[in-house]
DNA sequence: AACTATGTATATTAACTTAGTATGATAATT
DNA sequence: AATTATCATACTAAGTTAATATACATAGTT
């Protein structure tokens, strides 16, 4: 039960873009060599953000990416589910039919509770704050504000 | 991110012992029929169990396996963090070493928050509690009573 | 118009993890 | 001693995630 790498991922390429907002489209290139990703794999997560509407793309030189929302508006909550794609610690909590037990499940309901726990809290952290977090601890931003 | 099988079952198989906690031992192959977990599989998510100390085993004749502990004190937070492993969302909560961006990490304390949240509402959850409410709703229990 | 730096998309491979199986040993009851 | 059960380790298979490769599209620049 942790996050898969694209989630881990996707979250620091829009911190990186976020304390970027005012330099324009980033390329992949650069945020390759600044979060250690490779340009192919790198690709595939913008692709995830932009088609899901949180980033937005410019193509051709001196093109790049850049956030399409507010990063006050970009929630942890919507990453994770964007990229675990799976909500729910459990199946049966969102498809009933797949779990052998299915009605009988006593369980069911506290997996769900716990699951809806976890994202109301991943649901109140924007990328904005995370960032504004790092104001008061500037090495941190060090390595990505480059 | 969901719960592995092991936790699943190893959940389920807690519930049947406590439902029949005044039936003594209860024999692997019997729960694995009424569990539908392969006799060998099921072994395997014991000796963990027992291991943690959560159930007790009698060899021999007659033998099979039942609760080490009163229901009311086995959490579900206890079973996740046994089986999964890995109890945090991500790996550099629990060693910082492992994560390219350690120390810079923006987004590490929002990981462990989220994390430290599922868990303590796992750690309110006990199987009692899971078995009370299945009283209320007695079709529910039907296919583990017998 | 050609060139080049960028992004877009799909297909494939590799690594890793989880799930499940097989074999054989050990212990206790009768 | 035979039987019935659990205990332990090793192995295999399946599935998922991570990463790479290939081919294409677009937009500026000269």
């Amino acid at each position: 039960m942790k996050l898969s790498t694209k989630t881990r991922y996707g979250t620091r390429i829009l911190i990186e873009l976020a304390l970027k907002i005012n330099q324009g489209a980033v390329s992949v290139s650069k945020i390759s060599s600044n979060q250690k990703i490779s340009v192919k794999y790198l690709e595939q997560i913008l692709r995830t953000l932009r088609q899901a509407g949180i980033v937005k793309s410019v193509r051709g030189p001196k093109g790049g990416h850049l956030l399409a929302k507010d990063p006050g508006k970009i929630y942890l909550g919507q990453i994770v589910r964007l990229f675990e794609g799976q909500t729910d610690l459990v199946n049966c909590v969102s498809s009933p039919e797949n779990c052998a037990m299915a009605a009988e499940c006593l369980v069911r309901d506290a997996w769900q509770d716990a699951t809806s726990i976890l994202y109301k809290k991943l649901d109140n952290i924007s990328i904005a704050s995370l960032i504004k977090n790092s104001d008061k601890n500037d090495q941190r931003a060090a390595c990505m504000s480059g």
